[in-house]
DNA sequence: CCAGTTTATGGACGATCATTCATTTTATGA
DNA sequence: TCATAAAATGAATGATCGTCCATAAACTGG
């Protein structure tokens, strides 16, 4: 990268993708401590500690900004997702388990995630090209949990699996969203336990050979 | 009220109230229309058709103004759903049913109610004083349902009523939290049967002897 | 008809907004 | 070493922000 500082004088980063990503991190930082609405250019750039000039010299706009930074916020809340999805192991339930309680996890979950995600939403209506990346649990994430429910249903040869594995994924959808929503109204006593609890009493009582309120119920060879 | 008003002559309104609910009403289209951060006094003023003081003259500031809007818009939540609950029976499903028929009615979730509150949310954090009247589902429905589920788990002689009925209330209400986001992210997609009929696919795997996928299961004599 | 009160008006204030751009600083490559 | 390109700076611009307030209009009670 070439850097060469001399001891006693400022550090130049000279690198535009660390100056982009300064910006990005900033503007989310702001959203988070001061809300969406009081989020200006200034208060980006003294946040970065960069100067005024160079949202500008980075992206076309201010929105061109925002939008960058609800894309990153997305693609780090699935790249995180990823990476505990890797861990489990193939069988539906397991699947539908580690999704759930990921979901729910501090990595995913937080006062800063949510935060970000409900500011974004709030604003996504003035802001067409928002909206897209306000959608934490959008297609990829649907299909597979519909694959997985699917698993599930065509195995207990039930009259219309295709049908009761839909309205389970947009249910358990729901439910993550509620609870998203439980936890930025009051996260004083928001539990995440409680949560995950309350999901698998519902997803128990709709398939309770896969479920139980701890989760997913282990495989049985002879079932 | 003493209105006299000459024929062509600018009406006066001349009357407090009035003007305070043109401000409301300007505020709340603002927010739906152009969004929370875009809703300046210029817009609501102009909206309102009234003069740029009268923001000061009836409330401390702009941020009392939109306090006073998401009461007032809190309060038309709790007005509607309280006429439909008007009308249902004792029997506890019946009142879930008809919470969660009302919450998921047109009346209570449109274009313009599901904007008013994402976006109130998505400002609540930087504005203690609207937090409170961002949650939609607050504990005067909460306990309502709960005392709902609380009758259907006790007569079931569960061993532990409290808890899944505490469980169930927190679930039904998450459902509903997670139907509106879902309302708001993919208006045209979104279906009203389809949610409802979700939430009691849940409800009746739950309890089965009192829903169905149409909703309350009218209750035997024998039963 | 005339104070006095209430309601309404809109110009003016300083602050801050997003954006532009001429200039400077730093790194690169020959 | 030096011209060139890339990266960074921050002053300046005009628009708009929330708020204030002197003034006017409309209504009231006497």
């Amino acid at each position: 990268m070439h850097k060469r500082q001399s001891e006693d004088q400022q550090p130049r980063r000279y690198s535009s993708e660390d100056s982009r990503r300064l910006l990005i991190d900033a503007t989310l930082d702001s959203i988070v401590e001061i809300g969406f609405s009081s989020t200006s250019i200034s208060e980006i750039v003294n946040r970065a500690q960069l100067s005024r000039g160079m949202v500008h010299l980075y992206f076309d706009n201010k929105n061109a900004l925002l939008v960058a930074a609800a894309n990153y916020a997305a693609k780090a809340y699935y790249s995180r997702l990823s990476k505990q999805l890797a861990a489990a192991s193939s069988a539906p339930q397991a699947i539908l388990e580690t999704v759930i309680l990921s979901d729910l996890s501090e990595a995913l979950l937080n006062e800063r995630t949510v935060k970000i995600w409900f500011a974004f939403r709030g604003e996504a209506r003035s802001n067409k090209a928002i909206i897209q990346f306000s959608d934490t649990r959008d297609k990829p994430l649907r299909d597979l949990i519909f694959k997985a429910f699917l698993e599930i249903t065509t195995a207990q040869n039930l009259l219309v699996p295709g049908k009761i594995a839909r309205d389970a994924t947009h249910g358990t959808l729901a439910l993550l969203e509620g609870m998203w929503t439980d936890y930025l109204l009051h996260s004083d006593s928001f539990s995440r336990a409680s949560a995950a609890r309350i999901i698998f009493r519902f997803l128990s009582a709709l398939f309770p050979q896969h479920f139980n309120l701890e989760g997913a119920i282990v495989q049985q060879d002879g079932l």
